[in-house]
DNA sequence: CTACTTTGTGCGGCATCTCAACAAATGAGT
DNA sequence: ACTCATTTGTTGAGATGCCGCACAAAGTAG
């Protein structure tokens, strides 16, 4: 059908970049005629333009075709412990709005945190439209775990939440004007990490950690979700029987000994001023680097226990899924380059397959940012599906037009 | 296009069993019209059949469409430590032919081995032709870890076999009469527990256990097949820093606590009767169930600490997949009964989502097969993603009666 | 026996793809 | 400078396949 052909054309300029008409038929095994056709409808839903001329070689040049993000956008949001973030992306990837407040989940009312992230989206959503664009979705992620089939967060420790039906909390405050769906946090920053067209990228474990560690699997390309959305929670395997209590109550959950909190305690006693209340995590992120560029042993030691810690998970998670790269995101991306040579160690020693199964430890360069830029990708991802998902204002306007 | 729209019919009957055309048209969101033409394609090619009438209330009746196996069959094969085993199954998952002898295999040369194999998979492709259906595809399942970019078997520990070139070496004996495809032997098992349609078994993770342990995992359906091939070696996990010393030279592997040494060590004495070489596997497993069933302290002791051991790993992957089932299989699924309640207790202590994330322990009831049905199983694969494959030969003949 | 419901199949129309042909834009060769 | 070969993008003709509609077939309900 047409819808397929569309979102075969519109995926692979996201996947590869702008290219002619000609190249795109050959690379699709479709006929050029067919190609532009295709092309016009995509152009007349504003979704592609022309791009400059491609040269290549000998013959007449071919006009280049890219994605064109100025029609509709995806928003991306997140309920996280300290703060609430929303980011806005077009199609091309382009950032097109982004808002963010820090307040402390835990001390407010589940609703007054709904309500300021519901404030947030609208005026994300006013920025696009501002811009131009309209919104085709909005996907929130949440620090917890998640019942997907009943969009229910069922736990989260962090936030102190229990039994939140969030998916249906928002969507009676954002109304029907755009769909609205929920995923877990970590997931959406590992479809963040998962760079669409990029051999590399299609096969990837990504752990994100801060006092909590979890993180995603993203496996061919697409994300792993399980049975009912809760896979992904790596930090609470438990790998030291009989170690330390974690905050989810249980003992010797992985988080217990690469989580924040362990890091923070195997390196500075309780009355080093790096330990102040008062201080930002990436203000102590940045101190613990300092001392560890210096050369000071027990922090050097701290980094090496914690590594230590994430290379033998990481292995685990090795054997079992073989991915081409995990990537560390969270304060792991922050500080992780001096923990590289004893992840590497743990994790060439704990895989079965030779060299690690040829899986690569990477840093996440995103910051941040991972969660809400993968929720504005998922927001995004039915507009390639089926292209023609943007119609329906447009369609409106050409009907006006045409009489 | 035509082939996706047969592609969707043809899975539709196999996902949900035999019914009329114009349940087939609700169900997909065709036309009534459509459908007839499909299935007058696919039964054209040989693929489906009618089936008798569907009776549902007022109304003519339909007439029922059901898969036809009489056309193709998909051979699956297995190369393990003790045996080599082919299987045909045809489109509706009959038994159409079943080889296996039992071998040495470590005690063999290479050449040797894939030569008996190759034998056993001409035989069971003459009696498919013998039953008047060809062959679509053979894959083979190896014991063994398998980099599948360069389909070699790296390491085969178990079989002592070091980068065989398994893929060109079956070709070069099987000529290019159908395709051949190569996979591991755990991810095999995976897919036949895999049951298309069921959707308490698209997200599921199958623990294989003899000497050695391994697995596969399902996620939406689909193997998970990791970047080169190497997931799903579950039984290398290291659980236990500083236990014991596994086969694969390193310390502390899963299988070392939960594969079948463990258990008949913890169960039974050097000098016990029940440890007598001469004695077949399933003679073994049958003596400790009756023991068990006796109410043997040490072998229930003994099923007890290797179930413990199972729960703690299942529960780590469990957190990692939540799949909606864990299927225990290989000799867990012959005496994993006993040990059922060891397991239970672990996989809930060790998730962090409630209920263990809805995740159920289950127990194969394939027995040695599972890895053949599966390999057959991906062979029928390309058949269901275009079912115009199966055209040439039959092309050929009309054209002939044609003339 | 009639009225009603549901199934499966023809037929015309529409959308879409392919094939062949052609004008346009460039590099290579003389 | 000019021609030729090459590649691109578009156009028109033909073929294919799906949808909407109408209709015969085959059952149930009363």
């Amino acid at each position: 059908m047409r819808t397929a052909k569309l979102s075969l054309v519109l995926r692979q300029l996201r996947d590869h970049g702008p290219r002619s008409r000609a190249r795109l038929a050959t690379e699709l095994g479709l006929t050029r005629t067919a190609v532009s056709a295709l092309v016009a409808e995509l152009a007349d839903l504003g979704l592609v333009r022309a791009a400059g001329v491609e040269r290549g070689g000998m013959g007449r040049p071919g006009t280049s075709v890219e994605l064109d993000g100025a029609a509709v956008c995806g928003i991306g949001a997140e309920i996280n412990v300290n703060h609430v973030a929303v980011i806005a992306l077009d199609l091309a990837g382009n950032v097109v709005a982004e808002h963010r407040i820090a307040l402390e989940a835990h001390k407010l009312a589940v609703d007054e945190v709904l309500d300021r992230l519901v404030e947030l989206i609208e005026r994300t959503d006013d920025d696009v439209r501002a811009s131009g664009a309209h919104t085709i979705g909005v996907t929130v992620g949440v620090a917890g775990l998640l019942d997907r089939p009943r969009e229910v967060l069922t736990v989260g420790p962090n936030l102190r939440w229990r039994d939140v039906p969030v998916g249906s909390e928002l969507r009676a405050r954002l109304g029907a004007a755009y769909p609205v769906s929920i995923e877990n946090e970590g997931n959406l920053a590992a479809i963040a990490e998962a760079v669409p067209g990029d051999p590399n990228r299609q096969d990837i474990l990504v752990i994100f950690g801060e006092v909590g560690v979890g993180g995603g699997i993203v496996a061919a390309g697409r994300l792993l979700r399980g049975h009912q959305g809760y896979a992904g929670e790596f930090g609470h395997m438990i790998v030291e029987p009989g170690g330390r209590r974690c905050g989810c109550g249980r003992v010797g959950c992985w988080e217990t000994v690469c989580g924040l909190r362990a890091l923070l305690d195997g390196a500075a006693d309780p009355d080093d001023p790096m330990r102040d209340p008062a201080l930002s995590l990436d203000e102590r992120l940045a101190e613990l680097n300092r001392r560890a560029d210096l050369g000071d042993t027990r922090t050097i030691a701290a980094l090496d226990a914690v590594g230590n810690w994430i290379g033998i998970g990481a292995a685990m998670l090795t054997n079992a899924l073989n991915p081409s790269a995990i990537v560390l995101s969270g304060y792991f991306a922050e500080i992780g380059h001096h923990m590289r040579p004893a992840i590497e160690e743990h994790l060439l020693a704990g895989v079965l397959a030779p060299q690690a199964g040829g899986t690569r430890v990477e840093f996440s360069t995103l910051g941040f940012t991972a969660a809400v830029r993968g929720g504005a990708a998922v927001a995004l991802e039915p507009v390639f599906d089926d292209p023609t998902l943007v119609a329906p204002p447009r369609a409106a306007a050409l009907l006006g037009g045409d009489r």
